[in-house]
RNA sequence: GUGGGUGUAGCUCAGUUGGUUAGAGCGCCAGAUUGUGAUUCUGGAUGUCGCGGGUUCAAAUCCCGUCACUCACCCCA
């Protein structure tokens, strides 16, 4: 591989034929469902303002302080390549381009971590997400992952799985920072040392630690909601019958959390057994965003189109099942053909038929191998003796017969 | 940011303890077939051996650096 120049930028790439068939598929199967749901897309710039994500997501969070991508501009303003998409989509509700009380908003699009690629991780990522703005309310929630589910369904995607848990109120979290502190420390000499550190700084995050002598030890430890408020307790219990009401199949899981400060409640995530180390496929949870002063409620996800692609190809789906449908070749034999066939190609566009033909003079097996090439169904085959007699050779290409026609038969043939 | 693996033709990869003209398959181009693809046969072209430096009579091969890809940690979609 000659590596160098002509390459994208560490952790970006170029998303090209064949496999961009299998994202278009993605996005206007995304589309279909947000609307028949009742969401609308926004599309918000890619650059913030720096404070927008320090704010929302909570400014010693790993996505803040060390993954952004920020930029300054001649006035020395502070901007970042927006790490996610939530914050920006809760900026234009705040804005007043929405109904605060109840937005319903979706985005597609690029977000950008510098963080060092590997299996399901760029730095240039693309997220398909959803925003239910609104007071909380558990049958939102549930609403939200049900629509996740169907839309999984309508990628065909099998084998995922919701993990699902609560991070309860943020009055709670005091609570429940002390609780996991009481039923951790008497086996804290059993942590690495990194984790004992962590105990300080973060003990949420011990949670869902890989490391096992951390696993064995919070194996022990009780669930974080048995620390939280009954408010908190009620929420929960409500999100988890209305998902079972709805036959929606979730596993409670008291060892999800989720990084950013924003979230409230519910939180979840999609995995999916075909990803790796980086197996959750999707985000989710319920939020509260401070914005200008104003604190916005909602419940949303966000879906890494990356891993849901890398899910997809694990179950056997691939790009090639999308391609676009097959076109019709044209190949001219002498100027005067080639001339006539120029307009016989508009012709067939305008009418709706995909078509191509070789624009040089070349001999008949070049352009024929050509049409093989590019998967010609049909190929229509007209020299200057055609021409003259005023027909056409259609040629199919799976049997290899042919015959001749006149134009009439010619555009019938063609469009069914 | 830390650690492991890998960079040889358009693609997938061989290349033996350093040894002279660096290979294979697939693809590509051409001919067999002077107006017919795919199949078959025959022939052909293509490499700064990732990049830079060093050791050596001699480096794809050994050493150092660097860049990229990849996997994992951290964290997340």
């Amino acid at each position: 591989m000659a590596s160098n120049s002509h390459q994208p930028i560490q952790g970006m790439s170029d998303i090209a034929f064949p496999d961009v068939a299998l994202w278009q598929f993605i996005e206007q199967r995304a589309r279909e469902i947000f609307a028949r749901y009742r969401f609308s897309e926004v599309r918000t710039p890619v650059l913030e303002k720096l404070e927008l994500f320090t704010h929302s997501l909570g400014d010693t969070t790993d996505v803040v302080t060390k993954e952004m991508y920020t930029l300054e501009d001649r006035g020395g303003r502070k901007f970042a390549l927006r790490p996610e998409g939530t914050a920006g989509a809760i900026r234009y509700v705040a804005s007043g381009g929405e109904e605060t009380a109840n937005a319903r908003i979706f985005y597609i699009g690029p977000m950008f971590r510098c963080e060092r690629p590997q299996a399901g991780r760029k730095r240039q990522f693309h997220q398909i997400g959803l925003e239910a703005v609104g007071a909380p309310n558990p049958l939102a929630d549930a609403e939200v992952i049900a629509l996740q589910v169907h839309l999984l369904a309508a990628w065909g995607l099998s084998g995922a799985k919701i993990r699902l848990n609560t991070i309860g109120l943020p009055e709670d979290r005091a609570a429940v920072v002390k609780g996991l502190r009481e039923a951790i420390r008497p086996r804290l000499h059993e942590l690495p040392e990194e984790a004992q550190q962590r105990f300080e700084t973060n003990v949420l995050r011990l949670l869902d630690s890989k490391d096992e002598a951390v696993k064995k030890v919070i194996a022990g430890v009780p669930p974080v909601i048995s620390f939280m408020s009954a408010e908190s307790r009620a929420y929960l219990e409500t999100v988890i019958a209305t998902l079972r009401r709805l036959e929606i199949d979730v596993e409670v899981d008291p060892s999800l959390v989720r990084g950013l400060d924003y979230y409230v409640h519910t939180v979840w995530e999609v995995v999916h057994s075909g990803l790796g180390a980086q197996n959750a496929l999707a985000g989710g949870g319920r939020y509260r965003i401070n914005i200008g002063g104003r604190e916005i409620d909602g419940v949303g996800f966000a879906m890494g189109v990356e891993r849901v692609i890398a899910s997809l190809e694990a179950t056997g789906i691939t790009a090639t099942q999308f391609a676009p449908p097959p076109p019709v070749f044209i190949v001219s034999l002498g100027e005067a053909a080639l001339n006539e066939n120029l307009l016989l190609l508009q012709t067939l566009r305008q009418r709706g038929i995909a078509c191509e033909m070789e624009l040089a003079e070349r001999k008949v097996q070049a352009q024929m191998r050509r049409a093989n090439k590019c998967g010609a169904q049909h190929v229509i085959i007209r020299g200057d003796s055609e021409l003259e007699k005023g027909i056409f050779v259609l040629k199919n290409m799976a049997d290899g017969t042919q015959r001749e026609v006149e134009l009439p038969e010619l555009m019938e043939l063609l469009t069914h």
